[in-house]
RNA sequence: GCCGGUGUAGCUCAGUUGGCCAGAGCAGCUGAUUUGUAAUCAGCAUGUCGGCGGUUCGAAUCCGUUCACCGGCUCCA
């Protein structure tokens, strides 16, 4: 006999060789029909897997993450076979479960291209297939054998895969005629799937190396019950509504012209109005924490680049140099700001005293990103970051990385911000080619990163290769209304650049020392934070607004059903207008009772305003008042829910 | 850069197997009406059908090429 203990405490005995789903159906029916994997001991395994010590037995359903990786990861499987049969001689790569489904790598057979009109064919064969019920078998096989079976079937890319595993650490599954080289867990069988949908169709290079092989990626994503898909499907038409390049053009905030360029955003008067506003409020946090505003060019000599090891790095697929008319002096645009920022520090002698010197500018940089990498405003080639560069001594590191933190989070909390993923990002363990400096100087900033964000309390995760070429760096990352992560704010610590530029202070030892630097972004840059922002405030309702004049009230045509009310509202509240000067046009749609037409209204807070207030005209007088954000807000809000539960 | 897709008036789109001067709604402009704006009605205009080259008697529709955009991959100082 075996003693099973359950999460809530409780330990039951059972015969040994007893698998989690026999377990399960002991307790009841309905716990069996709904689990789909099993945690025996903190690993997720097989409902079917004997148990045959003593253990810890949770089990998984639906809503857990344990259970929707098995999955998705058993519809890759399901996927591999329908393909398998459609397409005999396909060669199959890696097929894993993502955050929101799963996907399949593939090789057509012959010259064939999958494209995707051929994805309902494919999903028609799944859920042929999956109403089968077949169960997904674990076995484990010798390398040996693994190995023969791929070559028999003329699979390169298992086999490669299977090379690089330990011989007794391989397993096969299969279910029905298919067999995957697999470690599951999986399903119990096909037939948990019920609703089926193949996303798109994209490239991806085997093993991530752009060097080798692409391979087809066919994206899909399933669910047990068919209402869970529509829903699904749902939620991705309305995300789509909030995208921020699609905001962007309705409500005039920025453009892009063929003409001008590619990835080369042109502000609109609307954007250029929010964006200034943010900048406002960020010198204002910046001022008070004795930051010095700087302002330096564009370009620089091409030996600064060479000095910060730029050129060297990044010269060849950067904007190539601007020639002066002698035909010799070269110039670069600039790609970052830190190095004419070290020069400025390098002007006069420094002493300890004088530390830490904080320089802060909204500097633009140019950036050569490759074609396919350009998106909206999240990634330009022309961007404004709002960067400091921090030159302190190495005993004032830590609360200079304090300060920095409070100031991205200062900022996140005012801007409403609450789901963001904080990330150390170091160098890439393997390939230290990529990164300038020491080991020692690498180590030491490693160090002091790690150790900030722990005696900060910060949730972080850790990636490594994601660091700047000079130095790690703690990242704050935020979602996209599609789930994709964005990279804002950045805080990063730097012993390279120091040494590189040869910057010194003096001590109180009356030697010469070298300071350390910190590069901050809180933003990240003016067009991805506005890109971001944009996102995260469409579609909320009622509205958000912060007491640094920062306000955006956008209605998405989300609640598109709603603008009418919103409008009748505003009507009867006697609100005439609440924009500032620059928006009166759509302070017009509003008052025209147009709102249907203009599914966002973008509030940006008067300059002469007192703080904290939005101006608010009544009928029938001239005059303009203001009220306080909150009880317009409040105002606002109430009168909606009263329109709404009267309308019931 | 790579794989797949898209590109028609300011916006959202329709354009049959290549064939009459390329269409609709919204926005715009002019005028009328007046219930205060809103609205309503009448009328007007609008596009080198992304660019270039080719096939054809004839191409928005077929082919090539190029640019831009979209979804991924790689990259991301």
């Amino acid at each position: 006999m075996i003693n099973i203990t359950f999460p809530d405490g409780n330990v039951k005995q059972y015969k040994k060789g007893t698998t989690s789903m026999e377990v399960a159906e002991s307790i009841s029916k309905g716990l069996a029909r709904v689990i789909l994997v099993a945690g025996v001991n903190g690993e997720t395994k097989d409902l079917q897997l004997p148990i045959n010590n003593d253990a810890e037995l949770v089990f998984y359903k639906w809503e857990d993450d344990e259970a929707k990786d098995a999955f998705w990861h058993s519809s890759a499987h399901l996927m591999a076979q329908a393909l398998e049969e459609l397409y005999p001689g396909v060669k199959l790569g890696i097929g894993p479960s993502i955050d929101k489904g799963f996907y399949y790598d593939i090789e057509m057979p012959g010259d064939k291209i999958f494209s995707e009109n051929e994805l309902p064919k494919v999903e028609k064969k799944m859920k042929t297939l999956a109403k089968e019920k077949n169960s997904y078998n674990r076995r484990p096989v010798t390398k040996e054998d693994a190995l023969k079976y791929y070559e028999e079937k003329n699979d390169k890319y298992k086999v490669e895969l299977i090379n690089d595993l330990e011989d007794g650490t391989i397993t096969f599954y299969n279910h029905g005629n298919f067999t995957d080289l697999c470690r599951g867990p999986h399903l119990p069988h096909t037939g948990y799937i019920k609703a089926v949908k193949l996303m798109k169709v994209a490239g991806a290079y085997w093993r991530g190396d752009e060097t080798r092989e692409q391979l087809t990626r066919i994206y899909g994503i399933s669910f047990p019950k068919q209402k869970m898909l529509d829903e699904y499907l749902v939620f991705l038409e309305e995300a789509k509504k909030r995208d921020h390049r699609k905001i962007g053009k309705e409500l005039e905030l920025f453009a892009f012209s063929e003409k001008v360029g590619a990835g080369l955003p042109l502000w609109l008067p609307r954007g250029a109005a929010l964006r200034e506003r943010l900048e406002q409020f960020l010198k204002k946090v910046q001022a008070e924490y004795n930051y010095e505003p700087v302002i330096t060019p564009h370009i620089g000599q091409k030996e600064l680049w060479e000095t910060s090891g730029h050129y060297a790095k990044y010269g060849k697929d950067s904007f190539q140099p601007i020639m002066a008319p002698d035909g010799e002096s070269e110039f670069l645009l600039k790609p970052m700001n830190c190095p004419h920022h070290c020069e400025i520090y390098k002007l006069k002698p420094r002493s300890y005293k004088d530390l830490p010197v904080r320089y802060a500018e909204f500097g633009t940089v140019y950036r050569y990103e490759q074609s396919g990498e350009l998106h909206g405003l999240t990634r330009v080639r022309s961007f404004t970051q709002d960067d400091a560069h921090i030159f302190c001594t190495p005993n004032q590191l830590k609360e200079e990385f304090f300060k920095v933190i409070d100031i991205v989070l200062y900022i996140f909390k005012t801007l409403d911000f609450k789901d963001f993923t904080t990330q150390i990002s170091l160098r890439d363990k393997d390939d230290k080619e990529k990164y300038i400096g020491t080991d020692e100087n690498w180590e030491k900033a490693e160090k002091a990163i790690v150790e900030v964000a722990q005696e900060k309390g910060l949730k972080t995760i850790t990636e490594y290769g994601e660091a700047a070429f000079y130095g790690p760096k703690l990242d704050f990352m935020i979602k996209d209304a599609l789930g994709r992560s964005w990279q804002l704010g950045t805080i990063q610590v730097d012993y390279n650049l120091p040494e590189r530029f040869e910057l010194e202070y003096t001590g109180s030892d009356n030697e010469k020392h070298r300071p350390v630097m910190i590069h901050r972004a809180p933003f990240g840059s003016m067009e991805r934070f506005v890109a971001v922002l944009t996102e995260h405030t469409a579609g909320k309702f009622p509205l958000w607004l912060c007491p640094e004049q920062v306000a955006v009230l956008p209605i998405s045509d989300i609640f598109n059903k709603f603008a009418k009310k919103v409008s009748n509202i505003l009507k009867n509240n006697d609100i005439r207008s609440f924009v500032d000067e620059r928006n009166e046009k759509i302070g017009k749609k509003i008052r025209d009772n147009e709102l249907k037409k203009i599914p966002y209204m973008l509030i940006v807070g008067e300059r002469e305003q007192e703080e904290g207030t939005v101006s608010v005209r009544r009928q029938g007088e001239g005059d303009q008042g203001s009220v306080k954000i909150e009880a317009f807000a409040q105002m606002i809000k109430d009168s909606i829910n009263k329109e709404l539960s009267e309308n019931k």
